[in-house]
DNA sequence: TTCCTTATTGATAACGATTCTCAATTTCAT
DNA sequence: ATGAAATTGAGAATCGTTATCAATAAGGAA
């Protein structure tokens, strides 16, 4: 039998105490379907209620900060006023930011998981993700 | 003559229709004063508060967001629900951040200016700050 | 100067994201 | 089954930030 994403999720909430419960899987369901997007606690909470009404708008927010305690989840803030999430495993990526349209650009770089090797080193950090925000001006700001 | 870093300042807010008022000046100063910190609008607002206690909080945000426009300051976030502020034109340094009990460590790098020019280039970005955060579990929360 | 237009201000209300409270329910280990 | 602990939903509370608005200050033109 193979191990599947939500095994391994179910494993790692378990092994620091937390239970697998039906509402949890809903939540990281909408995560792993949205694996590409950013999605915010309020984005996954209006997901849910479409098949799940029954799931409160605290039980998401109390959920991803587990998930994000865990590093099951990226937390990344875009200084809007709110926290969205992003599955930890898809590929590392990161972003431009123009300060005055606020235009976001993803982009990918390997270099970065070299100088995360040598840091984890040095600090004696486990590091399980990463986030490079470049700020400046787009092309039609400048 | 030489020209100070509030000449400066002037300059670019002028250029851009914005006034150095007084109460500008006093945040200004604050934030030049603790170039070594992230400093949220309030901590400036306290600051303030003991010479200049007639510096309305709403002016800490507005003088705040004209400056974080203009490039003067960088706007960082830690996930912890408020803005905090640094001077741009201080050392670049980059931040490894702990999931589980929110320890903040400092470095700096030098590669990534030169993956800075790079993107710049590719994208058309004229680039004026960046901002690096490795998370992971620091030595003590492994 | 004086006038006029515009920018800026402080106080406070409003907003919105997030967290807290708490009684009810579910889960797990025994 | 049973008891302890974890989890839940609803709504209240909190808190950072933004919007409103009348009053004030600043800069340019005459």
């Amino acid at each position: 039998m193979e191990t599947t994403e939500m095994d391994q999720i179910r494993s790692r909430l378990e092994d620091h105490g937390y239970r697998l419960t039906p509402q949890r899987m809903r939540i990281v369901e909408a995560v792993l379907a949205e694996e590409d997007k950013h999605l915010s606690a309020d984005d996954i909470y209006t997901i849910l209620r479409e098949n799940h009404p029954e799931i409160g708008i605290a039980t998401v927010y109390r959920t991803l900060e587990i998930l994000r305690e865990l590093g099951i989840v990226n937390q990344l803030t875009f200084e809007e006023g709110v926290s969205r999430y992003e599955y930890s495993a898809r590929e590392h990526h990161h972003h431009l930011v123009c300060l005055k349209c606020g235009k976001v650009i993803e982009f990918s770089n390997d270099e970065l998981e070299r100088l995360e090797q040598k840091l984890a080193r040095k600090y004696d950090f486990q590091i399980v993700g990463h986030h490079l925000k470049l700020y400046g001006y787009c092309s039609l700001c400048q």
